[in-house]
DNA sequence: CTCGTTTCCTATAACGATTTAGGAGTAGAA
DNA sequence: TTCTACTCCTAAATCGTTATAGGAAACGAG
């Protein structure tokens, strides 16, 4: 009776006036059975007019909020959208920006969002499937997908909900938003045509990621058309430290390399210190071409030709993929892909 | 009966066989009790050890695993850890890099991460006061603490488990984890004066903020013992773009400014490209003292004196702490600051 | 043989929600 | 009047868990 109890459940406590409101709460003020008050919210056919609308008032008045525990033991849904993540590449702001923009989207809907990690070296399956297996969320984000992703083809045969970041080859058939990279690549290397540069090197992230082919096959094709050579240098880890990438530019310079392609901020800024160190300037005897998704590089080097990634839209996208996925299994997947402008000037 | 249905509770279903085990389940194989299964897990004083013993032996061979709707609906306890970010100031890096070390730290705990942000202007209580109302979460972790957070009091007040990344000035009686921001101001001040800088000037974060305080407050002290002078600018808007930087730097340059103090990696590079375009060389007529998640400015200028801080042990203790403060209440709070070595070479 | 004690387990009731089957009224038809 | 049909609501069961109160069996003492 004093301050001293706190046992057995102990979020609403009920009794004491101003907890927190249940159906019950709603039942004993509008006299009504809690089975109605729950068919009245859910707006069922068979009750009437006023009385649904007596409830809705009485909920709004108290502030109901139904109670997500009972809520997912009695149906299985969670309203929780989980988002797994790889902490490795582009660290730099990626991936704060995915996952502030998921959640600003969530934000004003019943999901939350949960964030877990999967690990370099680990099953990419495993932290899904640990999702999926013990009902941790009604639908799953991840990145960093591979053409031929397990994650991807293990879902879509649980016709499980989940959104993905990067296509795959199924990708005509499950929610995405993606960056144009074959835009990116072909942009790049025109621009670096336009610049007069003929033997271009291209900081390729691991050849595995879809993205990185993506860039590749964008970079080549360009490249035939507008007459130039294409070098790949695949990123052999992902943490492309700049001594790594000296040395390969050491090994393609005395080739007459003239022009590099990054993918992200991370390995153009390797890049520009490793190319001067070697004693290159930007603009001069070299030029760099890069995307990132904070306008920053600019800032730096003015003459790093930089190209956008909206990572927040694709946030915003994947949110709602995956809450339409969600609610509407059978609705042709939600997909978004941000094209890159070619806006020289 | 066929593959229609789909109605009614999902996740377990029981029925088939190999659906995910729960108490009943463990109850059946074993002949006892749903109770008494339960009790056995939670090691209760009065069954039987080799009871116990069979109990447990089951439940691993089944890989039981505890349902959290079920757990949580009875206990009250939802086993998140809430985590309520603002999306300002340093996107760069800090904040992928303390999610996901709290999300690593974590992961082999039955807690899970639920990632929420409150915007500008927003009543900073707000998003707390939310998830400690409709018991979204068993702690909160926070960051961008002010020195009379109105957070932390409320939260005291009630005594609901909390973390901060930041001080308070009731700093003593809660978690929190911290970079030494007063010693880095101080170490700062020295490395400059060292490098025979007189006149140094501070790109302070906006000074309502602890952390910002305490910065200043360090490279003041230091400044009076090294005889040097001081000047503070503090950064009005979070998002320091180069021009403001530049016009502040235009002002103060002609005063004999040759030291700059940066707070982030960002507020360094608009700065860094502030200084260049007034026509200034790093290492030269000024020299440039910044803090960094990511080892990043001494690849882009090697002349940048740049000090870590480890967000990532942040994240770590503030998981740590968080689960502390919601299983001993009582303990004293966790708390770690960073201090940074004035390892000049 | 009977009565308390101790040991070890179980039945029951909740937590808050939804779903199913059914029940009390009222109205209309024969 | 009596039966049928419809409208609108409710009782009960259930999801998985834990706390409380109590009960069966075994044992020792009188």
């Amino acid at each position: 009776m004093s301050d001293t109890a706190a046992e057995g459940p102990l979020p609403s406590a009920g009794g004491h006036r101003g907890e927190t409101p249940t159906l019950k709460t709603i039942a004993r003020m509008t006299g009504l059975a809690v089975a109605t008050v729950s068919r009245a919210l859910a707006d069922a056919p068979d009750l009437r007019a006023d009385t649904k609308a007596l409830v809705r008032k009485v909920a709004d008045e108290l502030g109901y909020v139904p109670n997500r525990a009972g809520l997912r033991l009695r149906t299985g849904r969670t309203q929780v959208i989980a988002l797994a993540m790889s902490p490795e590449h582009d660290m730099m702001n990626n991936t704060a920006r995915l996952i502030s923009s998921l959640a600003g989207t969530l934000r004003e809907t019943p999901y939350h969002l949960n964030v877990s990690y999967f690990f370099p070296g680990e099953d990419l399956l495993k932290p899904i499937r640990h999702i999926v297996e013990t009902g941790l969320a009604d639908a799953v984000i991840f990145n960093q997908t591979l053409p031929d992703d397990p994650r991807v083809a293990w879902l879509m045969e649980r016709r499980f909900p989940f959104a993905t970041h990067g296509r795959t080859r199924w990708a005509d058939r499950h929610a995405w938003a993606d960056f144009d990279n074959l835009a990116f690549g072909a942009i790049a290397v025109r621009r670096l045509a336009r610049a007069g540069r003929r033997r271009i090197a291209v900081i390729a992230p691991p050849l595995d990621q879809n993205y990185a082919q993506d860039i590749v096959a964008g970079a080549t094709l360009a490249a035939a058309e507008a007459g130039v050579e294409v070098r790949i240098l695949p990123q052999l880890t992902s943490d492309a430290a700049s001594a790594v990438v000296q040395e390969r530019m050491a090994q393609v310079l005395p080739e007459g390399v003239d022009g590099v392609i990054c993918a992200s901020t991370n390995s153009a800024m390797a890049t520009v210190a490793a190319l001067e160190s070697l004693g290159l300037r930007l603009g001069r005897e070299i030029d760099l071409v890069a995307k990132e998704a904070i306008p920053f590089l600019s800032l730096f080097r003015r003459e790093i030709i930089a190209i956008r990634e909206d990572v927040g839209r694709a946030g915003a996208v994947l949110a709602r993929a995956a809450m339409r996925a969600i609610r509407e299994p059978g609705a042709p997947p939600l997909q978004d892909l941000e094209t890159p402008q070619d806006d020289d000037q």
